[in-house]
DNA sequence: ATATTTTAATAAATTTAATTGATAGTTTTT
DNA sequence: AAAAACTATCAATTAAATTTATTAAAATAT
């Protein structure tokens, strides 16, 4: 048994499909083919079930796969110990954002972090919740950033910040005389909401029902993107809540929608994750100094209270 | 990076020396000294000092032997998983057992076991509690038979049965008139005992000193084995302690000299302990099932009082 | 000090294993 | 029914591991 047989194994599983696996593995498929063959042979048992088209894993395969990961991901940490040792910041590292972070989020940190680690070869990736959790359960992603808590095992938090919700009421909202919004004021029926799948809409749902739990998941419009929202808004198609970064490049003219909460102000927590195993923790802990440190003088408010960005339905999105 | 490299890796950390780590490995001394080689260019990085004789790890070097230890054992465990879904019990298994159980219990269920587990190569290894917990870590051993708890975190217990201490008074001993013995009748000052090493000999010392603290660790007379002991003791030299299955083959005449506690009967704990990675389970449930079977009949006491085997001194001997 | 022994590194040859390109045999899709 | 997609198989090739023989260096004994 050799870790490329288990490497394999891993493409092929997550692939459902040797081409595909062999291509990622940059190898041809014949070699793929026989590798997992031999393995297979050696331990006397069938990985893969060849008669299921996509190829599907056997019982024993799905723990074989899941021990491989251990494996694999373990051999990793050796040269991550070679690293650690020499006090080398560098390599592939591969980051995770939400889409709600992300635009507001990376355009401050990303110079900085590359300028003052200029050997780690980040590849960032925008991916939901969901997605990230997943990938970086499977060893895909080193690390990711995403609103939490979570409450997932295999994964940590490290709290970045805490970024305030700020409405953006326009002219002709009920609301709008009021100078400072107190969250009882929300109502979901007259809110415009993010499409289903970021998690920031949850935590404005989840906002919107501290103290109402009687509102039915009916909006009238939903939107990809914030700059849309604050768009529709203006059309005076309802209010919406807005993540406090991204308020801070909104043109002037509609600055005097903007209203904060009254305290504690409602806020979500956004925290760099990563797998308990805790690989490549240099790095992790480069990012989470380089992007604290820029934070501290964007953000100032005290007095917040954390919205959870988990979905009372699906797990987390 | 292979398996292969890593076990080299292990097994020259653990014989300090090339050629015999070989020899271990069935292969020649160059292939060891080129794969590591290879090895340590690809992580560029030294893992040996071989400016030391004997070979030293360094730095790095440790840390990359923990973690391919590791590595190595957790690929066994995929052989593991195959033979579990099989219901396969079998293959090599190795057994340690102290010196103070071993001649009594294992005549008991050896073949037993092997009649009903014919495919499992037992090999069984008579070693201190001390090599036991070393070699367990190290993977060198499956599984062993020894007095506990040990409070060893990596390590878990499985308790097999409770053995009671029995004292051995010989005609000229001042408690040889009372049926039964109470603990604070022992003086350890006319007490035989086991040499230094055997966890029995701590067992007996902690009992002493359950009423007594003051007794100072000076004592007349010391030996390898029960037989000398009681045999010593017939020459008037002072009573002594067995564990009850050892009194099960003592010569009739001897017998009139066995005197058991008044309840609750001092006893030691004898348990099945494995490491925590829960290798090769199959086999430790099938030994558990077998031992705990046959002791079953074999002892029959109530109320029981648990000895520590833990020296005071030294860790777990 | 010098010889002997022990031990690890190196070099070239050999064996073993992995990989590839070409192709055949299935199954699925069109 | 034909085409496409996919995996297995084969022989050839390339790469890697291992061996035997030897050298070099250090430790030990004489």
């Amino acid at each position: 048994m050799t870790i490329t047989q288990l490497y394999y194994v891993l493409a092929v599983a997550e692939n459902q499909n040797f081409t595909k696996a062999a291509e990622k593995c940059f190898v041809t498929q014949p070699t793929l083919s026989m590798q997992i063959q031999k393995l297979e042979d050696q331990l006397d048992v069938q990985i893969f079930d060849r008669s299921k088209k996509p190829i599907e894993l056997t019982e024993v395969g799905k723990k074989i796969v899941t021990q491989a990961r251990n494996i694999v991901n373990e051999s990793y940490r050796i040269q991550d110990i070679v690293d650690q040792q020499k006090g080398f910041i560098g390599g592939e590292f591969k980051l995770g954002m939400i889409p709600t972070i992300m635009p507001t989020l990376l355009p401050m940190f990303l110079k900085s972090f590359i300028k003052k680690h200029p050997k780690v070869k980040l590849k960032i990736e925008e991916l939901t919740t969901e997605d990230i959790i997943q990938k970086l359960k499977e060893g895909h992603l080193d690390a990711a950033i995403a609103a939490t808590p979570l409450e997932e095992d295999d994964i940590k938090e490290r709290v970045l910040y805490f970024e305030p919700f700020v409405s953006y009421i326009p002219k002709n909202h009920r609301l709008h005389q009021n100078k400072k919004i107190n969250i009882d004021d929300l109502d979901l029926n007259d809110m415009l909401l993010l499409e289903d799948g970021h998690c920031f809409r949850d935590g404005v749902i989840n906002l919107c029902k501290v103290f109402k739990d009687n509102t039915e998941d009916k909006f009238q419009l939903e939107s990809g993107s914030f700059e849309t929202l604050v768009k529709l808004s203006n059309e005076g198609l309802g209010m919406t809540l807005l993540p406090y970064l991204h308020t801070l490049d909104i043109n002037e003219k509609d600055k005097e929608n903007i209203h904060y909460f009254n305290e504690p102000t409602p806020a979500r927590e956004v925290s760099l994750i990563y797998h308990k195993s805790e690989l490549k923790m240099q790095i992790i802990e480069a990012l989470q100094d380089v992007i604290s440190g820029i934070i501290r003088g964007a953000i100032a408010f005290q007095n917040v209270q954390i919205i959870s960005p988990l979905s009372k339905n699906k797990k987390a999105t």
